[in-house]
DNA sequence: ACAAAAGTGTTCCTAATACACCCATGA
DNA sequence: TCATGGGTGTATTAGGAACACTTTTGT
């Protein structure tokens, strides 16, 4: 007589095999005076004691990864999912990688616009200190393998800059092809072209001049805007010059 | 008095939080008489008894998770992992898909040489059958999010194999050009020009020509080989025709 | 009037595409 | 000799890259 699959589930043990904890820790990017940042933590906890770290936590579980990314983000900036970019990008599995058992980390990265950034600063036992650091400017102590984590976020962003439309999600709604440009520039880390550089990004049709202006010291700059229709449309690499 | 790294791991209590079971799944590809293929194992156990499934096994505590990936596939396919290419595909985490508990499966896909495999088909009690399916003709009863998973990996492979060198795991040591094609063709679905595909495949620099040929009932065909040296090197997108 | 950033076109060159015929072999 | 797949070149077009001057504003 062949169980059920009814019968069988009733029957299963949910013990019977040692498991791995599931931690979900997230690369926050943001952009603040036109530098780009990455969220860390100063642990005030073991292991790595006033280490630098990235915001995560452990996978609850009734909750998907994604959700627990989404948590983890609005507890540690206040910003929710629909204002953010999240996404899913590696999973990190050494078995030595936390000294305290077996973690496996699936590591996600968000791109999120910094005014809308409310830091929860009020430190809780375990937190030291939660800071914007530049990701070319990493600290020298860092928990587990955060850092080959980030490198691999900044390696992904920039990758996908240059293929979708993501690069918005960093800006305010409104911005000036300057302003745009040099959001490339800083995480590609190079010098583009002003004039190439609008040719190609306006030949994308996903960009809608305003009639305002950015006034500053000099010349104001008009204003342009996404369109949200396609959300991280992707489109024929964006190249810019060589060198 | 702060307590010490070493003290703090002593203590460390691995059951205090209820932990999700983690899988490694592998989508397995391999060209068999041109055609693309999967692995797919029928389940002779529950849940989704008799459904096709990838073959897959829970992360041990002590394992990498692409060791993880290699071990599986060795057990059914007798290929190590030198011989084949294995990557990770994505992380697979809906509390909902596995009925008995939380499983978090993170997923890899492999690319294998067909002449190098061993299928191991002593069926065990839990397995029922073992075969190799056209991922254009997947069955209707697959197991868990198994279909998702392959059609996520098929993305990944066609996408890899415009970018990089890649689809050379998939084929033997010599080959002909028209061969290659044809991987190419079958695995992206559509028609190829053969003058463009070779000027473009051979200004890679990445084929050596030999000085064998494959005969058959009609001209011989020169054989080619990969240059090993840079193994799975990107170029600039290997663009074909649009339509 | 000047300092500073905004804005704008053209030429060059590389690479993608489209396309059709001759060649070598086995039966 | 014929059927079959192997093998080859050229013309067109699209897009990436290099490059410098005029405009607008605040001071």
């Amino acid at each position: 007589m062949v169980e059920s699959e009814e019968e069988f589930l009733k029957k299963y043990n949910v013990e019977e095999f040692k498991r791995p904890s599931v931690t979900v820790d997230i690369v926050v990017f943001t952009l603040i005076k036109g530098k780009i940042k990455v969220l860390l933590i100063k642990r005030g906890m073991h292991p790595f004691l006033d280490c630098w770290a990235l915001p995560g936590g452990f996978v609850k579980m009734d909750k998907s990864l994604i959700n627990s990314a989404s948590k983890e983000l609005m507890e540690k900036t206040g910003i929710s999912k629909k204002d953010a970019y999240l996404e899913q990008l590696y999973t990190f599995g050494n078995p030595k990688r936390d000294p305290r058992t077996r973690v496996i980390s699936v590591a996600y990265y968000a791109l999120v616009d910094s005014s809308k950034i409310k830091l929860k600063k009020e430190h809780k036992k375990n937190i030291k200190d939660i800071r914007w650091v530049s990701v070319y400017k990493l600290p020298e102590k860092m928990a587990f393998d955060h850092r080959e984590i980030i490198m691999y976020a900044l390696k992904r962003l920039r990758y996908k800059l240059e293929y979708t439309a993501v690069g918005f999600e960093l800006l305010p709604e409104l911005f000036t092809l300057t302003e745009l440009q040099k959001l490339y520039s800083e995480i590609l880390n190079e010098k583009l072209d002003k004039r190439n550089f609008r040719k190609k990004i306006l030949s994308l049709g996903i960009l809608k001049p305003t009639k305002e202006y950015r006034k500053g010291m000099h010349r104001p700059a008009r204003l342009y805007k996404f369109i949200e229709s396609k959300p991280s449309s992707t489109f024929k690499k964006i190249k810019f010059e060589k060198k």
